[in-house]
DNA sequence: CCATCGCTTCGGTGGCGCGCGAAACAGCGC
DNA sequence: GCGCTGTTTCGCGCGCCACCGAAGCGATGG
């Protein structure tokens, strides 16, 4: 019955640390087995099997099975909107405990310059773009999110975006609203594939997981424009990275 | 620090069921003393005097003293629309947990046709009104949400708005995920005057807090559409309610 | 000035749930 | 077959936190 028991349950799922963890790496998009899920919160295998468990009976997390090992994933999109959400929340209260809006950020500024959240951009990658195509009149407002208009299906299309695959999914492109920026980015099939086609292009690199190493869930989430992305982002896009 | 720890901390808050409930019934917009909180939790006072603290310390909540009562408040429309996107999320995982996608809720299908969140309009008669005001072009995408044309100025300046004092937010206009219906509502100072103007029109009516009584925190957020309103609905914006 | 009311602080109690180690179980390779 | 690895189940300890009653504090009203 979602009533307010399933409102407080699945914000308990989320309020322990190792969980929150645990779906902090996953949204990076991979899915990453429960060994791994361990190590990244720091606890023993037992501990994070029983809060795996509690995922996915809770509709956060799918699992499937391959072999020996048992990948998990978050279960969907909204899942992903939804903890961003509530980390833009939780930025808006730590700025406000501090009575210092947006002071740095100990993890880095790389970590809002650009990121992966669950399959799409986010950082001021993903929200200066999601301004620019809307603001362009690439994309259009729809029920429920957005439409593609004819200019934007040839200059994306032009950048190397499989329209027809992001099409397939179950919502074709939507707002999700930034952790860091506070502004909306796209999310949506047709925010997957834009990810997808920028990493193709190589405009943009996974991190490599140096700093912090395995037990870090941002590494898995940060992601670096490479100094020809940067270039063709301001020519294209108007985005300058250093602002 | 806004991190991991910031992250779990703020899902915290929300998992107990006291503080859940306390702030279910904030998300009907009103300022509610400590008394009334504790009514609406079922728990003593001194039990909601701390959980009141601890949402103040973290920032989801601001109170206001006058006289001998204190007056609690949402912090801000991006707790709200948290709130909703952790009920849409909880919804969505209660489907699944069922297995059969949305089943009648139990707490009245009149919640999911028109309901206040935090000043603005939700369920049906909000996502409706979003897909019908931004479809017929009366609102344009901008930077950070949505922006009104000329058609739109006109039309909504003859529906009673004060499009004045909606310039007058911190956010013009703007998407937030509706619970219920799963796909966006109007939020932002427009927003606001939009659920204002219904409300002044006699379209709109608070709910009469009899079902559950002071007690039941979904009384305080339910809006019920008059006769008359449920006429003009239909016929300026081609909703049907029965649907 | 005292009674009342709303709210908070303080101390003590109880219970939920996170944590681990040990052991059982399943897949895989040799 | 046997060992190795990844994962789950079981049992138990411990710590944190919600909860209440009683008392303290400030404001209101007669």
């Amino acid at each position: 019955m979602p009533t307010l028991a399933g409102f407080a349950a699945t914000a308990a799922l989320i309020a322990d640390p190792a969980r929150s963890a645990m779906l902090h790496a996953l949204l990076g998009g991979e899915a990453l087995t429960a060994g791994e899920l361990a190590r990244i919160a720091g606890v023993a295998p037992p501990t994070a099997s029983a809060h795996l468990a509690q995922l996915v009976a809770g509709g956060l997390v799918v699992v499937h099975q391959q072999g020996r090992h048992r990948y998990h994933r978050l279960a969907s999109e909204e899942v992903a909107a939804a903890l961003e959400s509530l980390g833009c929340l939780a930025a808006l209260s730590d700025a406000a405990a501090v009575s210092r809006p947006r002071r740095p950020w100990p993890h880095g500024e790389a970590f809002r310059t650009a990121r992966l959240c669950y399959d799409h951009l986010a950082g001021r990658i993903g929200v200066g773009l999601h301004a620019r195509i809307t603001g362009a009149g690439w994309l259009a407002p729809a029920p429920g999110g957005w439409r593609l208009t004819e200019a934007g299906t040839e200059r994306l299309a032009a950048l190397g975006l499989d329209l027809d695959a992001a099409r397939q999914a179950r919502r074709f492109a939507c707002d999700c609203m930034d952790w860091s920026e506070r502004r909306p980015h796209l999310a949506g099939g047709l925010g997957r594939e834009l990810a997808q086609a920028l990493l193709r292009r190589g405009w943009l690199r996974r991190a490599a997981p140096q700093c912090g190493g395995e037990g870090d869930p941002f590494a898995r989430r940060r992601l670096t424009p490479t100094p020809e992305g940067a270039r063709a982002l301001r020519e294209s896009f108007g985005l300058d990275l250093a602002a």
